[in-house]
DNA sequence: CTATCTTTGTGAAGATTTTCACAAGCTCTC
DNA sequence: GAGAGCTTGTGAAAATCTTCACAAAGATAG
């Protein structure tokens, strides 16, 4: 079973992304010439990438918009809904919650936790601000694989390892702590910090970072 | 002059924060081994990336803590002040301005913009919201050479080519949009959705993804 | 039906990144 | 000050990722 990187499934996001808007506006089809253009690589690489999951364009014509669209719905797992519990009801749990591209892509928000007694209780949606208690009972309950972690770095790894205990699947993690999880645990973090250094780094150092490509 | 990958700076930022608080721990050295270990990558990972910048280690000893950590704010570009102007009085753009890492690390928040005639003026911090049309003006009068973009993607390229042509330096992208500036400016995206899908993937395709370090 | 044009799919080549392995250098002890 | 024990720095090897280049296949026009 040949593996496949990170990078590649992360362009696969982007192609569909860009399909999804081809295929409203009613194009038929796109090559891998348009696809490359729209999403900042080259054609070969977009080829390479789609190819690693089948033969999905025809020859001379380029790949069918609709269809490649369902095969990358299917290969990203987007087909069925995803259950998510949000830890932390604060601004970063909040822009999550609200956050349209979630819903549309089958992400379907079950709860919002938090341990501060003022938050608890709080209306959130339709729902309210659930105790942090109640995480272990609510993620069997509620057949909630992956969750995302909106709190402060102190208390992080302590929910982590309540919702490895608990069955959690997959963990998106905001937190700007490091984050150890066993390996049958999926685990993304995202650190603001960091990108903005990395930033830092390319002004402070212009011409030594590889060309940043977005 | 060797390009350093962004992987490489990535690092580098990780490294930084945990010989952060090892010095305040007052730990006086580390050897490439408990960094790596702490850092979730290997000991000759640490080194050669290190060993890029300068020659930092004692043999036998390992790396000055404090010492270093002076050495990658300095490479790092962490020195200085840096002024960010925030785009966008949404839930993302709130939960960036009071992101205590940011001012940690020498990142001013310098002003948050919106075009909602309902948000402009409403206070924020210590100031107020700012209304777009003054951005122009702001950057080159506040001279901030970053911009961090969190507003929704309909209008996130146009934003970006005001911001470009009135001087930005680099920019931090939160909008799910795939945007394009000219070489001369930076350009970093965090695509949420992105992320989750990722993760979808990992748990719809158990064993194709390469294993999926933090 | 043939010729021409376009675009895919893919081995092979090239580039980049990570890991290995070990000499060189520092510390500490006796 | 010699030997034992660590740990760095770094070429070389291995692994990974991207680009190249071209045959194969379908589309289109005449």
């Amino acid at each position: 079973m040949k593996r496949i990187a990170e990078s590649t499934v992360r362009r696969l996001s982007m192609y569909l992304r860009y399909l999804e808007d081809l295929d409203t506006r009613g194009q038929q089809t796109a090559s891998s010439d348009e696809l490359a253009h729209l999403c900042g690589t080259t054609p070969a690489q977009v080829r390479k990438d789609l190819s690693f999951f089948g033969s999905f364009g025809k020859r001379g014509l380029g790949y069918p918009v609709h269809e490649l669209t369902a095969h990358l719905r299917e290969i990203l797992g987007l087909q069925r809904e995803w259950r998510v519990l949000i830890i932390g009801a604060g601004k970063i749990g909040a822009a999550l919650a609200n956050y349209r591209g979630f819903r549309q892509r089958g992400f379907t928000v079950s709860g919002v936790y938090d341990n501060d007694p003022a938050k608890v209780g709080a209306p959130w949606g339709e729902s309210v601000v659930r105790p942090m208690d109640a995480l272990e009972e609510d993620l069997t309950r509620l057949d909630a694989p992956i969750a995302v972690l909106a709190i402060p770095a102190e208390g992080a790894q302590a929910v982590v390892d309540r919702l490895v205990a608990a069955g959690v699947r997959a963990i998106l993690n905001f937190a700007p702590a490091q984050i150890t999880v066993p390996g049958h645990v999926n685990l993304k973090s995202v650190n603001m910090a960091m990108e903005l250094e990395g930033l830092s780094f390319a002004l402070s150092n212009p011409g030594y970072l590889d060309e940043g490509a977005a």
